[in-house]
DNA sequence: AAAATTTGTTAGACTTATCTAACAAAGGAA
DNA sequence: TTCCTTTGTTAGATAAGTCTAACAAATTTT
């Protein structure tokens, strides 16, 4: 009876980060998330408090933090989003990639599985084009939004 | 000195909902908006409210609502996005309809604007095509969907 | 016009997420 | 080991946005 956890933005906001700094530095505290995300100390605490009652994060007080199993996959799956969505931004359409971050950040948590496969494979068929790198028609893309 | 409001997504989904109305019906009663964002009454009189203080919609008790010059503005931006990315999923991406609109209508509110310039330019650049209709290279992807 | 229904408002409760401030634990320096 | 600094927790306040329930105004029906 596998119930699916719907998380808010800030919730999975939480998970992405933990899971950016497990991979940067192994473990994670409670002060690198509230740099990262920008918010007091005390807010990550009620944070993980909740996230630990929806048993997707493990953290005993004043210790670290680390995923359950099933934190751990939602947290990849955001990853997963961001990454494509940044990727999309800036390598197709050719986003500067401050902005392509800051959108990819807010729109990772609003994508529906389909889009989400749709602009994979769109990111895809581009990267896997016959024209070797850029295709001729993005190029063309380029060339239309510089001029037209 | 014109301050730059920064509305959070829901207040933005009223004033969305209140064009989409006026569009529609020509007036717009706190009920529509009601139905159509399916929040209780008392929620739209708090939003209401709010968006009065700040000079968007103008309301008086048991009346009917409008914009203000500033919020008609605002709105229309939204609707705007709204529409673009519509058109973007469905008509480029080929992403059925229902879930185009649900994908739009979050996105709508976090999308910045040089990502929307670019997806606009985007869209502008399919349509007007040399091969008529949908462009080769798209259909190439199509393809590539179903397929690859 | 009076009664009934619909529509809108108010008051008050609840939720989520944030903050500040006071305090507690851990860990390093003296 | 004791003190100091950093880190983490708790308690309580605040803000947004929602809800329910009671009520008030407006409109429709009879």
């Amino acid at each position: 009876m596998k119930k699916n956890k719907k998380l808010s933005s800030n919730m999975e906001d939480y998970l992405e980060a933990i899971a950016m700094l497990k991979k940067e530095k192994g473990i994670v505290r409670v002060r690198d998330i509230s740099y990262l995300l920008k918010v007091k100390t005390s807010s990550v605490t009620a944070a993980l408090n909740t996230l630990s009652k929806e048993n997707l994060v493990i953290h005993e007080r004043y210790g670290y933090v680390d995923f359950t199993e099933e934190g751990e996959k939602l947290a990849q799956g955001i990853l997963k989003r961001h990454n494509m969505l940044i990727k999309f931004l800036s390598e197709v359409l050719n986003i500067e990639p401050k902005v392509a971050s800051v959108d990819a950040c807010k729109m990772e948590h609003t994508i529906s599985p389909q889009t989400f496969k749709k602009l994979t494979k769109f990111i895809e068929f581009v990267e896997t084009s016959p024209d070797g790198g850029r295709p001729i028609w993005l190029k063309g893309f380029d060339y239309y939004f510089k001029t037209g």
